[in-house]
RNA sequence: GGUCCAAUGGCGCAAUUGGUUAGCGUACCUCCCUGUCACGGAGGGGGUUGCGGGUUCGAGUCCCGUUUGGACCGCCA
């Protein structure tokens, strides 16, 4: 089929001349002996016109219709500024339906009025609309721009299995049975980490992937199950060398993308900085609204919460919100909010005219209402939101409440892209349900130099030359300098409480690995999806996934995930256990070679003859 | 695992809070119209309200259960 010219790209200036287009009907207007029809392809919608002679044809040409035309390009007597192809029209002199169409269940266009679910279960309809188009070109733009920029820095770009092994530490692994080993599986990459640490140790110095990464956790409006991370690790280069690389980076692909210039070197703050000013490791500075800190005016307070606090060494903080002067019911939601975000409760105030108004003002002294006054700077109409608590939980509460007033106040501007870097995370966090020192990033993370002695005698203060880009209050991506050094990593695997044994069991080839040569080496890596979200100007991962899956991890479009044939399951040496009764029956059965994952965790061992009369005494 | 919200023609919504034949927009079909571009005008077809049970003279509306979807917390970098 010929072709001579792309819809959107005719203009004024190819006036006279004969062309061939092909696309499908987005819009039939017709006026008796007259018509029009906007024709659609990839690149946009130009205005068909067509005189009487064609009305007999014309019948039977219904919206998304594919048709394939000849005619020439002609100026229009009534220009349509909204369209780029709007000064010209196409005389159309002779047309064929390529293929025709069913009424589609979403209206294809921008401004469909379908609602997510409907849209991702017509999904391949869904991506017709001009913005779909859009979002994914714009994606595959930013990949090339990135490509471009790691290309010309000698990077190589190497490819790591989506078969794995299971490692232990951060999110939930996709299993996949083995067929060839039964009772084994492979496990899907969380992150290509430990492979491309060891492509340093092979001596590739510099390395990136646009990699699949893939983790069983739940779902959010920013998170997928499978996603995409612009995987990067180099060796020599120090903290500073890789972020200022990045930034670069960063800056040719607004550049390349969105033509914008952004300003190099970005904001870093240290993690401690960025949780006590905004409440978030991810911090969005494009407002204020910056947390205070009004601890030391309430040391005497008589007021019980504060009271507390002060005792039990936690701080008092607040942020102010201008023109705020929420109703008891909008107090009552903060306050629930709050407390839904870890904090025992929140205390408001508004400001007007002068004085404080709030359940909390009789509980406290005029000498600390006027304190508060003055030291948060409150202006009139505005309001002090305040939470007192242990630091961190303090922080993060008031820094959720702090982003939550700011979309609702519309303080968010879409068109500003504010990068910077929180450097400085710590090494470790408390696991309270596992009673001992988790790694807050991985244990390959390297601590700070100097608080390496401290790793003796107070790990939950060893700081990291780790480090996460922020845009706009998403995490865009995050990384570290790593672990080179054998009895550095040892010392870390000891303060997790792991034994050498269990060290071997749980990354023995790794380890083993560091032993031959290790250079100093870091990386970090970007969430690709994430990046296109945010340079797309939309709030859902899915605007920028070709065939996302729906918030409970399903695709309502091929309804994945399904169930198998038993011959499958037979195949892999597996049996499913739905529930407690079946799960007795087995283990009735007693005793065998399969071991069988239990629907609450507990494995059993049973032989696939026994499972085989099992199945056969159920139906 | 938890909390909250929703489910009504193809699609998006409404139904005076338990009361006649479930309504509107859009899409669809037919006809009219030579400059529309969210074209306009006239007419028409299409739903028994996710599913199961209950309360009631009467249920889209109330209750219980269930399924599906959404937001968030936990989880996840």
């Amino acid at each position: 089929m010929n072709r001579s010219h792309y819809n959107g790209t005719l203009r004024l200036s190819n006036q006279g001349e004969a062309v061939e287009l092909i696309g499908w009907v987005s819009k039939k207007r017709n006026f008796g002996a007259m018509n029009f029809i906007d024709l659609r392809d990839r690149t946009g919608i130009v205005q068909l016109v067509f005189d009487e002679s064609f009305n007999a044809q014309l019948k039977d040409v219904r919206q998304e219709y594919l048709l394939h035309v000849k005619g020439l390009v002609e100026e229009r007597k009534d220009k349509n500024p909204q369209l780029p192809t709007g000064e010209i029209e196409i005389v159309v002199k002779e047309f064929e339906i390529v293929n025709s169409s069913k009424v589609t269940p979403i209206i294809i266009a921008d401004e469909t009025d379908a609602l997510e679910d409907t849209r991702m279960k017509y999904r391949y309809l869904d991506l017709r609309r001009p913005v779909m188009q859009k979002n994914l070109i714009m994606r595959s733009k930013i990949v090339q721009s990135l490509r471009e920029f790691l290309d010309h820095h000698d990077f190589t770009e190497i490819e790591t299995p989506v078969l794995g092994r299971s490692t232990p530490e951060g999110a939930r692994d996709f299993l996949v049975p083995s067929r060839v080993h039964p009772g084994t599986f492979y496990a899907l990459p969380q992150s290509p980490q430990l492979y491309k640490q060891l492509l340093m140790i092979s001596g590739f110095e510099r390395y990136y992937q646009f990699a699949r990464c893939f983790r069983d956790e739940d779902l959010r409006a920013d998170r997928q199950t499978d996603f995409t991370q612009l995987d990067i690790e180099t060796s020599f280069l120090d903290e500073n060398q890789i972020l200022s690389m990045m930034e670069d980076m960063l800056k040719k692909l607004m550049k390349d993308v969105k033509g914008i210039d952004i300003p190099t070197p970005f904001l870093r703050m240290t993690w401690n900085e960025a949780m006590d000013k905004y409440g978030s490791d991810k911090p969005d500075n494009r407002f204020g609204m910056e947390l205070q800190d009004f601890t030391n005016l309430f040391e005497h307070s008589e007021f019980v919460p504060f009271k507390n606090t002060i005792e039990n060494k936690g701080v008092i903080k607040g942020i102010v919100v201008e023109d705020f002067a929420p109703s008891n019911k909008e107090i009552k939601n903060l306050t629930s909010d709050a407390r839904k975000y870890g904090a025992n409760g929140l205390v408001v105030f508004k400001y007007k005219d002068g004085a404080l108004s709030g359940s909390a003002v009789k509980s406290l002294s005029q000498e600390e209402l006027d304190a508060l006054v003055a030291a948060s700077n409150v202006q009139d109409g505005g309001a002090i939101l305040m939470i007192s608590d242990a630091w961190l939980k303090a922080c993060n509460a008031l820094g959720s409440l702090r982003n939550d007033i700011a979309s609702l106040k519309g303080l968010k501007n879409k068109d500003e892209f504010s990068f910077l870097w929180v450097v400085d995370f710590p090494m470790f966090e408390w696991s309270e349900t596992e009673n001992r020192w988790v790694s807050q990033h991985h244990p390959f993370t390297m601590p700070k130099r100097e608080d390496i002695p401290l790793l003796d005698t107070n790990p939950g203060e060893v700081k990291t030359n780790a480090y996460d880009c922020v845009l706009n209050g998403y995490e865009l991506g995050g990384g570290s300098l790593r672990i080179y050094e054998q009895d550095l990593q040892d010392k870390i695997f000891e303060v997790l409480g792991f034994t050498p044994e269990q060290t071997q069991e749980k990354f023995g080839f790794f380890i083993d690995a560091f032993q031959y040569g290790t250079p100093p080496h870091g990386g970090l890596a970007f969430g690709l999806d994430r990046i296109a979200m945010i340079l797309a100007g939309t709030d859902s991962i899915r605007d920028v996934i070709a065939f996302p899956k729906n918030a409970s991890a399903r695709d309502p479009m091929s309804e994945a995930p399904n169930t198998v044939d038993d011959v499958q399951l037979d195949e892999l040496e597996l049996a499913i256990c739905i529930d407690d009764k079946q799960r007795d029956m087995l283990t009735a059965i007693q005793a065998g070679n399969v071991p069988v994952q239990l629907s609450n965790g507990e494995t059993i061992q049973v032989s696939l003859d026994e499972i085989r009369q099992w199945k056969e005494s159920q139906n």
